[in-house]
DNA sequence: AGCTCATGTAAAAGCCGTTCACATGAGCTG
DNA sequence: CAGCTCATGTGAACGGCTTTTACATGAGCT
């Protein structure tokens, strides 16, 4: 039967047993280390301890093994924001900005997925799979704006779901391939990539006209996550909390 | 003299005569069709019509060769945004985002320089003289974020420069990298990236406090008209959207 | 005319991706 | 249990790429 299966070939002998796996973990250590491009299928080969036909057996080529990373890390992708975006709980702005949040951590925590999935050069749209699961996961974002926009204060424009979406996604996507990820992250600085992301959001959507600022008062429950000097009381002008979104800025 | 040793080179000989800069030319080219992941050394060399070894008596090796066009790439970019700029003419809103279509408009227009710039991988704070031309190019976002802030309406807090100038920078980051070029260009989009990236740019301009509104109506966020500016005196130049920053969304 | 040095070439080593013929052995079948 | 079969792994080989080394060429100077 299989258990026995996998406790004999995790030793060793001819068959691997788990090959496939392998390869995959291989590779995502290989691509965290030296990015896609200087991922190598004999690497990682070698890392399972296999000869360097023996991946042939499991994927069509390199990139095939790439586009399985990929597909992969959309999936976890998406849960991740699914999770973040918590049906909009405590309230939507709350969870829109974790949203965000959840986007950077993601990019930081799992840099061989993000980097499979958006700096490796992949055909993404050639591969339908692929597409389909990009295509999920930016739903959760979609899904979220649109609840946002639909909270449009009355008197103002209500601004396209989508168009928010996608000025979100290119908000936390600019910031974490430009500051939060590789050599590029040393630049120096005046605040962490999660404050400057989550300032950038915050005027953003206060020039959609939406109310940002998250006082006990307003329709929030839970205390600003980021900002410790935020608890102070506040006057609050029309236009910002006390400091601004970028109160910790330097 | 040198210009016979031109006409002659040109048609053939043994020395080449001007190596290094077909092998840039030719490596451009390559890096343009195929990313700077797929361009190779030897291809370059075959390209110049010149034996593989022969790139190596210019560049020590073919990351050097990367890194002399990321190098030239953050120049002209830096001429670009220059000119974009205008030194803030004819008012400052308009020239800033004068200069986020400049950025895209080089991401569209030399994808190989803009390749090699972002997205090939380079070390960048390796390389001493590219890092300087890097952040020579950003010092023109970050001056011109500098004069935007010094604009802040009485009354609303000023926002750091810094901190604007990494917002647009990776808003307009994001955009180009998203949206603009690739595969990823193809994605179904309600609106161009040069409108999606401009409506952006005003949203989180308003959002700052800044009139960026250019019709007579209403708007959400916004107090009082600026006090003209020093030399030009216009707050709201023609040229003016309806419908607000997403006027042209579907 | 002759020297010299930058610039080119050919050849070779080492790595990688990929293919192919062949080996192994796990699981089924009788 | 004997034997079959097919998924899975191996070794060898091909071509291409990067990089190094010894050698060739000829442009410009004296």
């Amino acid at each position: 039967m299989s258990w026995r299966k996998e406790e004999r070939r995790a030793e060793r002998g001819y068959h691997h047993g788990n090959l496939k796996e392998a390869l995959l973990q291989a590779a995502l250590g290989l691509i965290a280390e030296k990015g896609a491009a200087g991922f190598t299928f004999a690497d990682a080969a070698r890392m399972a301890g296999v000869s360097a036909a023996a991946p042939y057996r499991h994927f069509r080529d390199r990139d095939e093994l790439l586009s399985s990373i990929a597909q992969r890390g959309f999936e976890q992708f998406e849960g991740r924001l699914t999770a973040a975006w918590d049906d909009g709980r405590p309230d939507t702005v709350t969870a829109f900005e974790r949203v965000g949040r959840a986007y950077l951590a993601f990019a930081r925590e799992e840099p061989a997925f993000y980097n499979a999935m958006f700096e490796s050069g992949l055909p993404v749209d050639a591969n339908p799979a692929l597409q389909a699961a990009s295509e999920r996961a930016f739903n959760i974002i979609r899904a979220a704006a649109e609840r946002l926009a639909a909270l449009a204060p009355p008197g103002a424009p209500r601004p396209p779901a989508m168009m928010m979406a996608l000025h979100i996604w290119s908000m936390a996507h600019g910031v974490a391939s430009l500051f939060s990820r590789g050599d590029a992250a040393r630049r120096k600085l005046p605040m962490s990539p999660d404050e400057l992301l989550e300032a950038e959001v915050l005027i953003y959507l206060r020039g959609l006209g939406f109310p940002t600022d998250r006082r006990p008062s307003a329709k929030s429950a839970e205390p600003p996550p980021v900002p410790p000097e935020a608890s102070s009381g506040s006057s609050v002008p029309p236009g910002g909390t006390p400091g601004g979104p970028w109160g910790k800025a330097k």
